[in-house]
DNA sequence: GCTTGTGAAAGTCTTCACAGCG
DNA sequence: CGCTGTGAAGACTTTCACAAGC
C-alpha cells in the first residue's frame, strides 16, 4: 500500500471534519458533503477512501463514526502523539497553548528555548526547558514530534538535534527548507511564502 | 500565460531565497543550487523559469539580482502590499510583529479584534481597531490582503467581511475551509492538519 | 567542461461516466 | 432515485536526454 501525498492531505482534512462532527449527532455523510467542507471533489474522496480499503453505504454515504475510526486506523491518526516545541518566542509560545493540537490528539508536553530569561518569564502549564535538555527530555517523555519555531538561522541545527534525540516527524515554522533524512517526516509552514503565493495571483 | 500552482509555489520559494541572497554578494546561482535550497529539482526550476520568459546564462547560471527582479515582475512580487490581521489572540498578536512579513514586502498596517478588552491590552506599534471598523480601515488604508486568525467558528464571517471590504487575497489560519469567490486568492495554514499529515506517515 | 533550455517519454492525478445496489 | 465504487480517458507534472552556448 503506497498512499500518495495528495490522498494523505485530503484524508487528513476529512479526518479533521469527522472529528469535529463527532460532537454533533449526524450519523451519515456523503462524499459530496465531505468534499464541500474540505474543498475537494466527491470522486477524489471516494477514490481516496476506497483506496484505503474503507467502504461506505450505497444511498446513505459513510457512517461518521466508523469512517473516522477506519481512516484513523489506516493512517494511525487515532493514536495520541506527544510533541514538543523548540523556540519560545511570540510564535512558539502561541503554539504552546494552541488548543486545537490537544483536541486533535497532539499533546504538547515540552517547550525548549536557549534563553533562560525567556524560560523564566513564560506563563504556561506546559513544562519548559533549556535547549541543552532536548535529548534527555525527548527520550524521557517519549516525544515523537518536534515543532520548530526558532529563527531561520538556527532551524537546521535544531532539526539535527531533534532528529538526534529520536524525533520521528518535524513541523517547521522557520522560513527555510531544512535538510532532513528521508525516514523523518517533515512539513513546512512558511507564512511568508503563503502570502507570496497569494500576491503572485493578484492582478 | 497560465501559470500552474506548482510553478507559483516553486518560484515564490526561489524568490524568497533570492531575497535572502540579496544581502550577500553572490552574483550567480545555478538551477541546481536553487533546487537544493528550495527542495525541488533543477529541471523543474529551469522549466518554471523559462516558462515565465526569463533566461539565464549558459555555464554560469542565473544572475541573482536580475533573476529576482524578473521573477518579481512576472509575479508582481516586487510591489509592497498592505495587509491586516483579524483576530488578536495569541497567534494573531504573534503575527502582528512577525518581522519576516515586513522584510518580504508585506506590510501589516492594521489589526482587528472584537474584544475591546484585548485591544486595550495589546502592546504593538501597529494600529489596532474593533472589528466594526474593518470596512472603513481597509478602504482608507488600501489594504489588499487579509490574514484571518480568529477561532474556526468565526472564520467564514470574517472572510465575508474582508471580501466585502475589498480585500483581494486571504491567508487563513483558522482550521476550517472557507468558501470564497473564485476571484479572491486564498491560502490555508492549518497547523493541525500539517501535524496530521506527518503523523499519517509515521510507523 | 558545465549549465541552460526544451522536446519527448514517463508518470501521476483528476475527471468522467456509469454499473451496482439498497 | 441517490449514493458508492471504479475502469477508462484526459489533463497535468515530472523526469530524462541531449542540443546549444560560452
Amino acid at each position: 500500500m503506497d498512499i500518495s501525498n495528495k490522498t494523505i492531505e485530503r484524508i487528513c482534512r476529512v479526518f479533521g471534519v469527522l472529528n469535529a462532527l463527532g460532537k454533533s449527532n449526524i450519523e451519515f455523510i456523503s462524499s459530496r458533503d465531505l468534499a464541500e467542507t474540505t474543498g475537494t471533489t466527491d470522486y477524489s474522496l471516494r477514490k481516496d477512501i476506497s483506496s484505503l480499503g474503507v467502504t461506505g453505504y450505497t444511498r446513505k454515504g459513510y457512517n461518521v463514526g466508523s469512517l473516522k475510526e477506519a481512516l484513523g486506523n489506516k493512517l494511525a491518526l487515532n493514536k495520541r502523539r506527544k510533541a514538543c516545541i523548540v523556540g519560545l518566542g511570540r510564535l512558539g509560545t502561541a503554539l504552546l497553548d494552541y488548543e486545537k493540537f490537544q483536541e486533535d490528539g497532539f499533546e504538547i508536553v515540552a517547550g525548549f528555548d536557549n534563553s533562560v530569561n525567556k524560560l523564566e518569564r513564560i506563563k504556561t502549564h506546559i513544562e519548559v526547558f533549556a535547549d541543552i535538555y532536548i535529548r534527555e527530555i525527548i527520550d524521557k517523555k517519549g516525544i515523537e514530534l518536534g515543532i520548530i519555531a526558532v529563527p531561520a538561522e538556527h532551524a537546521q541545527d535544531v532539526a539535527d538535534d531533534l532528529i538526534d534525540a529520536g524525533v520521528k516527524g518535524i513541523l517547521n515554522f522557520a522560513p527555510v527548507k531544512i535538510i532532513i533524512p528521508a525516514n523523518i517526516m517533515y512539513q513546512d509552514m512558511d507564512f511568508t511564502n503563503a502570502l507570496r503565493m497569494i500576491a503572485a495571483r493578484l492582478d
